[in-house]
DNA sequence: AAAAATCTAACGAACGTTCGATAGATTTGC
DNA sequence: GCAAATCTATCGAACGTTCGTTAGATTTTT
């Protein structure tokens, strides 16, 4: 189950894994044994309209399904991904996709929700650890640039796909980035009353804090070329946010 | 001409028009006079495609035609949009709009060039004008947030169709992009060699550096609904990455 | 009236979706 | 234990619709 990922492993020295719990390799281990359960709930979710009565098919087959959705619409967008596109890459005929969902819109709603659910759960699990706010926010930070890394695909999905979302799912998609936003303000609001962080607009903050975090999944193969690793820019964005926020800022 | 609009103009007393060598408004003003000249030059580098004769006639429905399709993709993607929709928009018949451009593929091209001219046309009059590194940093940022709120469609689009274009037009726009990004990291390597800014990586710098820009006008509906400026952002973005480079930290 | 600009109607291709057919696995009847 | 019967998962052809695009008719301008 998801917790065994949570073990401090031994023999990996990097202080990152000291600040953040855990490390990125961890946390890719987690989100794949999480991945499993997220699939399994969603299948529940859906089996009135999921015609496959073999779970372990169904289940094989919906995993299929996502991740050629998120493959095809990463390079095309989703509204140009065709069946006969899904199709091809699933290995799964036209008609057989649709035992696993309704239609093109419902695959899509199905996606989201399947993925911001995996999303929430992992966040909710791996966040508020400490109550020392320069913790509390070098560790925010480090955390979603994991969980970003590690999803990278459905971050991607979830930005350049946002618009052409139903109105009620793209309400839930933008309380969510809000959502995270406000974890970031809290952050620095309470690190500001307690005297550790200078008084900065709060909400400002963390929307420059988020747009940083953004970069790092929207402009992947960018770093790739660069040879820029998770921690490394996980450190550089940490040191760049507290040069604006952390009182004495010669602590760095 | 473009001139016209970088004179000084009294009665705006904010200290920001010191900065940056002009106000927003001068700026809105001097993108409109020079996309009127873009639009000639666009008309004339197709004028073998285009089957109007009237110049006139044509400029008028070129930009109609730009705008729409600006305004229709943003909201449902370039791809999505039907020539059946652009027809609506402008008030012009299927047939008409084809009289301007001899396929969907080839409007997507002329819209890239004709902006893609006009942004670097309006950037290399406005950058360059400080030796100080400080104060070019400021301007740069500066210039840049008033460079994407006054053609904030323009730059929107460019983000999120950049993976649909045809691969030589892909490569302008990354090309153009990774432009934009050195010309920061000159500004910091510079201001390091001189002593004026802390020694940190200008390539990492220079990227968050550019995702604090590109939140501007990809979030703008955020930041419209918090009634936050550009002018309060841009005071904002720099002190923030100020911050940061800056020697001497107190400054701000 | 000639030229220019636009409009209308239509084309084939590709789209999402449906549906009857089918091979293989599973259950039933004896 | 073995046919017969049923179920499961999948297939691919076909449907109606919408797409980009075009040719010819019509209106507007000069």
């Amino acid at each position: 189950m998801p917790e065994q990922g949570s073990a401090v492993v031994p023999g990996i020295s990097r202080s990152l894994r000291v600040q953040s719990g855990m490390s990125f390799a961890d946390f890719e281990r987690l989100v794949r044994a999480s991945r499993e359960d997220a699939l399994r709930d969603t299948l529940a979710r859906h089996r009135h309209a999921i015609q496959v009565k073999n779970e372990q098919t169904a289940i094989r087959n919906l995993e299929r399904i996502f991740s050629a959705t998120l493959k095809i619409s990463n390079e095309k967008g989703f509204q140009a991904m065709s069946i006969r596109d899904l199709s091809k890459e699933t290995g799964l005929s036209t008609g057989a996709l649709y035992s696993y969902f309704s239609g093109k819109d419902e695959l899509l709603t199905m996606l989201q929700q399947q993925e911001r659910d995996l999303v929430q759960r992992i966040l909710l699990e791996r966040i508020g650890e400490h109550s020392d706010p320069t913790e509390r926010l070098r560790t925010a930070i480090r955390i979603h640039l994991y969980l970003s890394e590690a999803m990278q695909p459905w971050f991607y999905f979830s930005y350049m796909e946002a618009k052409n979302l139903s109105s009620s799912e793209r309400k839930k998609a933008v309380s969510s980035e809000l959502y995270t936003e406000e974890i970031f303000a809290d952050i620095l609001r309470n690190g500001q009353k307690s005297g550790v962080f200078k008084k900065r607009d709060p909400l400002l903050t963390a929307g420059i804090i988020k747009a940083i975090l953004q970069d790092w999944y929207l402009k992947r193969s960018k770093f790739a070329r660069r040879q820029v690793s998770v921690n490394k820019y996980a450190d550089f964005a940490i040191a760049f946010v507290e040069a604006f926020c952390r009182e004495h800022s010669g602590a760095y």
